[in-house]
DNA sequence: GTAGAGATGCAAAACGCTTTGCACAACGGG
DNA sequence: CCCGTTGTGCAAAGCGTTTTGCATCTCTAC
């Protein structure tokens, strides 16, 4: 602990004690309740006591600890948001949302970005558990901290949003219709005229991704490739690569269950020396910021991630600000297809 | 919204008051003094004692409420970050390296996405002087924030992340090296044997983007056109047209100040049958995720976000740590070309 | 003239923790 | 035998609010 040598008020100078309630009661003559009334109005208070106060508070510059005031309440108006990556764009989206209902309610939001690190995701629950944030919004974490998430579920206010894995039944939920995305991609290629497609879904864990598969195989009724990937782009590259040097691909359409993995299948068949639409058709899911800056932009299915945020923070709050638990409930979020330059009749 | 009618502690019910220290002592026949001791090692405490109490914790499952802990201490540990758009990815990857340098302190981190809202940055602003956060890394926001901001720079800690405007002086500011990365990209296009450059550059107004201009005009000594932009992509596809469309572009490259503007102008040339980099080429700034993935990918200058974000939180923390004021200091990060297949020798 | 009703403001408790000062016992060294 | 030390634990103050419950005082109405 380094004193500095310089001048009372230079550079790196300490914060000064700010005004209480007390000195402004004492500058104003008055007791602390009175200036808490007059602040709050929740009390009347004489019109000229009440602009004493007022002067006071203005000269002061006081402004009420909030710390205090929350432990009074028992509660924060602050709620966290738990998500893997803030620097993805579906996160980002979700945590725009998120932020959005939360101010509308007057609550503020803890960004716990994770990265799946456990000891990280243990920290944050512990947040709730301290009872320094009212409630949490969890969009996914890695599966020692959803073990955790189960036992707090009944005790604290936790809504998910966007949650695909198995095993977190009775929550309140916000997820977009990813069945419903399957379904319209599948639609979509087989009014086009497809009849044999690839499909690159995502782990097998993940249920948004098994969902979208789902839909699509149940709409597209023709004949369906079946690859497994894991949402990253190379995978894409991969499954897609792999297929055409096995020679004479069975399919004139591709799904790929992200836009990444699309992305990474659009490369394939590039280098491949197959045009996209000329040759293969190309559908994405998610609908982030490139897919429509690429060449050729990408149909894909737009995932309301922004709704999910919002959504999962409003029905938590609306508990919350009761001082209740929320019951289960889903709330599912429709999706909507985008068509963009590459999807096209086959071939033929 | 649906009701499920199951056991008598399901669905919405109200939160039943947590254990709290007294509670602890009372079970443990001991003062919440002596909890506190054990809990915090801050005094010793007799073993058997300690282990009586440690048992009785972790019956009751009690833990600290950390509000109390905080009013005690005087301090959060908890600070905000002020951000316009928490979807654009540039501020994503800030937000990114903000939260992790705070993570890495044992601080937490608000999320205050202002959209340049007033009301918005107000109310966050609020939090800093109740002092319900501990600091605030502010990136940038809308003039009459600004001035709100200044009057608390000198009170309470603040640090300016990559801010772009006049006036903030005297404070503590992490930032990219704007003008190295404009030689950069007047470097480049030089070397590749371009003497004819359209520059697009974002509003006046903003320092990051002059001094982007300012490298690039130093560094690439040919005859470089002018234009003013505002960041978005359609006004970089608007310009281009208009200079194309008037004939005889004196240009065979062209920078844009952000990548965005640089998807617009590629798509003004695409439309106006020009091929790039083979007639022109075209460079961005900002390496955001689809300048990699669209075709063609594009040549542009690497802002580190992260770094920035990470810089300013570190730095902020170090001072907020100790209770103090950080006091005037910049710093300047560096940024990195990254050559991509949107440029070419030109076409002669 | 008096009871009831408003207006006005204060004291004190409560929120849940940490910290400081003190009390008491046991013990070893001189 | 006394003093200083060490071990052990508690009481109380303090952090800065809000929220009762009361105590005055002044009207108004009967």
């Amino acid at each position: 602990m380094t004193r500095d040598p310089h001048g009372p008020d230079s550079g790196r100078s300490a914060v000064r004690r700010p005004a209480s309630i007390k000195d402004v009661a004492a500058a104003a003559r008055v007791s602390p309740t009175t200036v808490s009334h007059v602040l709050s109005g929740n009390r009347p208070v004489n019109e000229q006591t009440a602009a004493r106060v007022r002067s006071v508070v203005n000269r002061l510059g006081y402004v009420p600890a909030s710390l205090a005031r929350s432990l009074q309440a028992g509660s924060t108006s602050v709620i966290g948001l738990m998500i893997p990556d803030i620097s993805n764009t579906f996160f980002a989206e979700l945590a725009k949302g998120a932020e959005d209902a939360a101010h509308d309610l007057g609550y503020g939001v803890i960004l716990c970005n994770t990265e799946f690190d456990a000891e990280r995701e243990d920290r944050y629950l512990g947040m709730i558990r301290s009872r320094f944030i009212d409630g949490m919004v969890y969009a996914s974490g890695s599966p020692p901290s959803r073990r955790r998430l189960e036992a707090l579920m009944g005790r604290f206010p936790i809504a998910l949003a966007d949650e695909e894995v198995d095993g977190l039944e009775g929550a309140l939920i916000a997820t977009a219709d990813h069945e419903a995305g399957g379904r319209l991609v599948g639609e979509h290629l087989r009014e086009l005229g497809h009849r044999r497609a690839l499909m690159v879904t995502g782990p097998r864990e993940l249920k948004s991704g098994v969902a979208r598969a789902g839909g699509f195989v149940k709409a597209f009724q023709g004949h369906v490739t079946e690859r497994v990937g894991d949402f990253k782009e190379h995978s894409g590259y991969r499954l897609v690569s792999e297929l055409l040097a096995a020679g004479d691909p069975d399919f004139t359409a591709v799904f790929a269950a992200n836009d990444l993995m699309a992305f990474g299948a659009l490369t394939a068949l590039r280098e491949a020396g197959l045009s996209v639409p000329g040759d293969v058709s190309v559908v994405g899911f998610d609908d982030i910021r490139a897919a429509s800056l690429a060449h050729p932009s990408l149909t894909t299915v737009h995932q309301p991630a922004y709704d999910v945020g919002r959504t999962a923070t409003a029905q938590l709050l609306q508990y919350v600000s009761r001082g209740e638990v929320p019951p289960a409930s889903r709330h599912t979020l429709p999706v909507e297809l985008k068509v963009r330059a590459s999807t096209a009749p086959p071939a033929r």
